[in-house]
DNA sequence: GGAACTGTAAGATATTCATCGAACACTCGA
DNA sequence: TCGAGTGTTCGATGAATATCTTACAGTTCC
C-alpha cells in the first residue's frame, strides 16, 4: 500500500456542489427546513472554519445532523474541510449569493414573524 | 332566509393570508415544489385576474390543484376572486416582494439549470 | 495499542405531504 | 329545472424524508 503524507486525512473528502450547478428547487428545498435554517443562521454568525458540525445547537441527533449538512453541501450552501477529528464549516456567502441573489439575505434577516 | 343581492357569490370566499404575516419557512415551503413553481411562473406571465385555476398546464388532477392554490394563498403569494363559476387568480407581486424582497424575482428568473 | 471523540453509513420507523377518486356545492345557460 | 362546467372537501394511498439506533471509520492523545 502507498504511504500517505503526514497530516493528510485518510477520510473520504466531503462531496461539494458548485452553487452554479444547483437547481432553484434544490436550493429552496434545502432551505425550507427549520433545522437547516437554524444551522445556516448560526453558521452565518460565526467566522469561517470555526464551527465543527457538532457545535450547533439543534434538537437532533448527530446522525440526522450529518444528513442535514449533506443536504446543505448539495445545495452549494456550505463548504466543509476536515481538521483533525472534526469537520469544520464555512458558509459560501459570495458563491451562493451570485447564484441565488438575495436568498441568503432573506434567510438571515430577522423578521419577527418566524 | 335573507335574500342575497344580485351578482353576489353564495360560495365561501377564499381565505387569504397577508404576506406580512407569513413566516419565512412557510413561504419557502410553498415555493419549494415543482407544481407550485410552475403555477407561479405561468401566473406571472399572464395579466391579473385572467387565469382561472383550471387553466394551468400542470400534470395533476383538480383536487391536487385546489390544494396547491390553497398553499399559495396561505403563503400570501396568490389572491383569488370568484367570477361566475370560476375562481380567477392574481399574483401578489408588490405585497409579496415587500415581505420577501428578491424571492419572487428568483423564482421567475429562467436560469438554465432547472 | 487503546480510549475518547467526531462524524458517516445502514437499517428501521414515523411523519409529512402530494396525489387521486368520489362526493358535494355553486354558477350559468339551455 | 336540468345539465355541463368549475372548484372544494374528504378519505385513502404512496412516496419522500426526517429521525433514531446501532455500528463503523478516522483522528488524537495517553
Amino acid at each position: 500500500m502507498a504511504k500517505q503524507a503526514a497530516g493528510v486525512s485518510h477520510r473520504a473528502a466531503p462531496v461539494h456542489m458548485d452553487p452554479e450547478d444547483v437547481a432553484v428547487l434544490t436550493a429552496l428545498s434545502a432551505v425550507a427546513d427549520p433545522v437547516r435554517l437554524k444551522l445556516i443562521r448560526e453558521l452565518a454568525g460565526s467566522a469561517d472554519w470555526t464551527r465543527s458540525c457538532g457545535s450547533f445547537d439543534v434538537p437532533v441527533g448527530k446522525a440526522a445532523l450529518s444528513h442535514h449538512f449533506s443536504v446543505l453541501r448539495g445545495a452549494g450552501l456550505v463548504e466543509q474541510r476536515d481538521e483533525g477529528p472534526r469537520r469544520v464549516n464555512r458558509l459560501r456567502r459570495e458563491e451562493f449569493d451570485a447564484r441565488f441573489p438575495g436568498l441568503l439575505d432573506l434567510l438571515l434577516r430577522a423578521d419577527g414573524v418566524d
